[in-house]
DNA sequence: TTGTACGCGTTATCAA
DNA sequence: TTGATAACGCGTACAA
């Protein structure tokens, strides 16, 4: 065992006892690590072989500190609400994996919850140096005091949130676009009232102004997908409160706090949709339970297009978002800020959704 | 701007430039701002003033250099298949991050997928000093030519799989105990004839054996959640053959092949099990589509409690795993580990199931 | 082509 | 209580 190491210490070997035991200088076994061409063949082999031996891997810590960069890249979660029926930020995630691990990069994952701490502890490894860039995954940029993400001087892109007006570079749905296309759908079918499952109001957590001086006034995907809805209903020629608007915060129980207010309504509309399908799941099984028929007496459409939703009783129909797509697309554009000059202008990259037709939407009864 | 700044170049301010504006030596920067003690108030308080000002963050690349040591724990996970009615990886992860996050750890995602490539880049990660610990969530520890994780003398935790046989300290739920008190839940209500949708059966990716001489055989939970049925079935003194065994992969599609095969047999089970929740929900439409009634002509239960399982119809019965329990107990274990001396016995902590009903059981019609 | 020497930013040791 | 200095392990400019 002893035998078999150089070095005394029980510690890890480091390019000294590398360049010992191969009998070079320590910046030749550098070199014949990292740079291929300055050379020559027989010390590269020797170089290889000592290291091999040695079982030696470069110090990450001492390669970031010379370098001054390393390959590891930051994601901010928005805390818990990501384990439903609708998965989205897993597969954003999965798609930023597969395309940054392909580079080399590895992943720091923050979950951006309620706790001032936690945004505190961003805050220090974003400005610590040893981070190459971002993905934020949430509504907001972390921020302390005064200090936000964007002033580390690191890149940064957002996912499924466009902080575009922050100047972040963003890759989202189209979700009023998509919206609006759900409900086109519906009256399309020859549907007329509708129930609206909403998404959150406020933003989590509640903040102060940011110091542009105009923070989002409520949640980002609520706000667009409610107002895409408001122009397929407008353009339809119908009034604005052709629209039912049950609050909801992406959970299966608004949508059966939706159901309870559906069922207690004297005119019922024909068609409801939801701000995610969570919701929209939610509320199929509450009013199935309570008699009605989907979507024989109403038509139901979810958005996220969750995989489970197929297997629901109807399945559900739903605008699909390409989470791949959307991951991959963030990846690409940070590596490119990274390898760029820095001071090209906010992206803005949208990825459209699809209508996944389902069961759960049918024309309205006369 | 510039004014602002004692420092000449645009990089970040470091002990240097906090020394410099507050006037003291580097080493006095340093205790102020980590040894709470020996120092004099008022110079803390000077160099505090001036950290405060430039906007000071310690450099965490040096930091861990010097240091020798991290706060950032390696995660590892399976690869892709956590996308899927049951997000039994996904809750586990948050349970782990409340729990390290909390003490000021930081989170490294590795995905361990079918690429070779990534087992590499994970062993480099683990070897490269960056690391304080690892939480393995998968059945293998990645591994290298010969060498792996294990020996890469870091503190390592498995969650979910029990890796004790390989030395490693494992937090898993009571798989077998757990399918056994569901088939007892089945035979109890007078089921004798069982359909059984499998997890996989063999390893991925495929190994040579590793150098202890026997890898597991199968996938971890497959095995240990069949065999807990056939200890039921056993106990009731019923033949191994009232155990239908459908071949299955962890999905939804898993469970409409079953179903398939379910509904083409002339003597059909009156009860399924299944390894995970997709599975159940896949049968479950599958043969309600075909007009068989669940839970009056077969109950079926899943295994994981996935949330979305209250509303498919019916509900679906499960073995409910502790997910935030074990993701706790795992960071628990590692924090030991890391603060320990490094000596102690492979620890085994096992969460108990819950049964989780719902309307999917029922007895067998006579 | 290879070796010597320095510095990245931090913390710990030692002396004042 | 504070300051000067060395060292963590690596990559690179410069000299040989």
């Amino acid at each position: 065992m002893a035998s078999k190491r150089s070095r005394t210490n029980g510690s890890a070997p480091s390019v000294a006892d590398v360049a010992r035991r191969a009998g070079v200088a320590t910046s030749t076994v550098s070199r014949a690590l990292t740079m291929p061409g300055r050379i020559a063949e027989a010390t590269r082999a020797k170089v290889l072989k000592a290291a091999e031996e040695l079982g030696y891997k470069p110090n990450l810590a001492a390669r970031n500190l010379r370098l001054g960069a390393s390959k590891t890249v930051m994601i901010v979660l928005p805390g818990g609400l990501f384990v439903g029926a609708s998965q989205v930020i897993s597969e954003v995630l999965l798609g930023i994996d597969e395309a940054l691990v392909r580079e080399g990069y590895s992943l720091l994952i923050a979950n951006l919850d309620r706790f001032a701490e936690t945004e505190e502890h961003i805050m220090d490894i974003a400005l610590g140096g040893t981070i190459a860039g971002s993905i934020v995954l949430a509504s907001q940029l972390p921020q302390v005091g005064d200090r936000s993400l964007a002033d580390a001087g690191l890149p940064i892109v957002a996912g499924l949130f466009d902080l575009s007006p922050w100047g972040v570079s963003s890759v989202v749905s189209n979700d009023r676009e998509a919206m609006r296309q759900a409900g086109e759908h519906l009256l399309g079918l020859g549907h007329r009232s509708f129930l609206y499952i909403s998404g959150p109001d406020g933003v989590f957590p509640p903040r102060e102004p940011s110091r542009q001086g105009q923070g989002p006034k409520g949640n980002y995907h609520e706000m667009e997908r409610f107002a895409g809805l408001l122009e397929a209903v407008r353009e339809a020629g119908l009034p604005d409160d052709a629209v039912i608007r049950s609050p909801g915060s992406f959970d299966f129980e608004s949508g059966i706090a939706a159901a309870d207010r559906y069922l207690s309504l004297k005119h019922r509309p024909t068609a409801v949709l939801s701000c995610i399908d969570d919701s929209a799941i939610g509320f199929i099984k509450t009013v199935t339970q309570a008699g009605v028929r989907v979507p024989t007496d109403v038509s139901v459409i979810g958005f996220d297009g969750s995989r489970v939703g197929a297997f629901t009783s109807p399945g559900l129909a739903s605008m699909r978002q390409q989470t791949d797509e959307i991951g991959r697309a963030a990846a690409r554009l940070l590596l490119e800020q990274i390898g760029g000059s820095g001071d090209e202008a906010p992206a803005v990259v949208v990825v459209p959704c699809e209508l996944l037709s389902r069961e759960s939407t049918a024309p309205p009864r006369q």
